[in-house]
DNA sequence: GCAAATTACTTAGCCTGCTAACTTAACCTT
DNA sequence: AAGGTTAAGTTAGCAGGCTAAGTAATTTGC
């Protein structure tokens, strides 16, 4: 009895770190048709909702540390995707801008959610989506702390 | 309606997204414990089953790619954790083995993974980790291509 | 039997992501 | 107003992980 449960719970580990990473690497491939890099995305995404947000908004949104967020930021403008400008106000706050050029992504990035989610998802009934949902949630919650 | 079932859509993938790298951070923690980085207990669990893998059977057993392992070995070596020789029979082909201090690591590592296990499913019954499991199934499968 | 294709692995060069330690600016506090 | 603390970013250095391109050994196919 103790020996099945303990072989679910390291089989459910295991799929999910397996599942994720896949998931991680297929949505990769997709993204690559617009030259961006997983995670580059989300801070996009941030900008499409908040354009000039800080950079301490942005890794507090998108749940990392702020020296991973410099290094994104540093590559986007590289790539010509976001400016940096110095806040007027604060001198040690920086603001994140898109530039057109990263602004026109949001339809193109859009459409490759869709079309993830869509294949992911697929087969899986509302129910079980909902329930996905509330168990991610939970596990979520578990972790904190 | 149609709204709805996509917003739910968005809210899953970046659920899993977010739940999944947390799961990966809380992990890194406690791995730091035995100075050992996430992906290494992969490397080293494929080794505990089978000692003296070659690196093609570990890449496939891990579903990563070559470099990705020729790396980790190099470091696991670095470390002192494991070893490596050439096949007689196959010039080509490397075989990976532990060292003392790599298979001193097993039960360490083992309680590392059940008190994770413990604190990610915590209050999730049995009936919902058999749901999770489904669904992260499916959701690999439908990844699969 | 020898050239061509395949296999096993490596190297180089990107990326995200982390921690530890640092800089600079702003805010208290006495 | 000087001195300490906090806050916002940065730098350095280390991981995992990837792709593209390269090397060397083994098969295959004519």
């Amino acid at each position: 009895m103790q020996r099945i449960e303990t072989m679910m719970e390291e089989e459910i580990r295991i799929l999910f770190a397996k599942t994720s990473a896949k998931m991680r690497k297929d949505y990769a491939d997709s993204l690559r048709e617009v030259n961006i890099y997983v995670g580059q995305d989300h801070l996009l995404w941030q900008l499409w909702r908040k354009d000039g947000a800080t950079q301490t908004e942005l890794s507090e949104l998108m749940g990392c540390e702020p020296p991973t967020l410099t290094n994104m930021v540093k590559k986007l403008e590289a790539y010509g995707l976001v400016t940096r400008k110095k806040d007027a106000s604060d001198a040690r706050v920086t603001r994140v801008f898109l530039t057109e050029k990263g602004s026109a992504l949001e339809y193109p990035i859009e459409e490759i959610w869709r079309n993830h989610q869509k294949k992911m998802l697929n087969g899986i009934s509302e129910e079980d989506r909902l329930t996905l949902k509330r168990l991610l949630l939970q596990i979520d919650n578990n972790l904190k702390i």
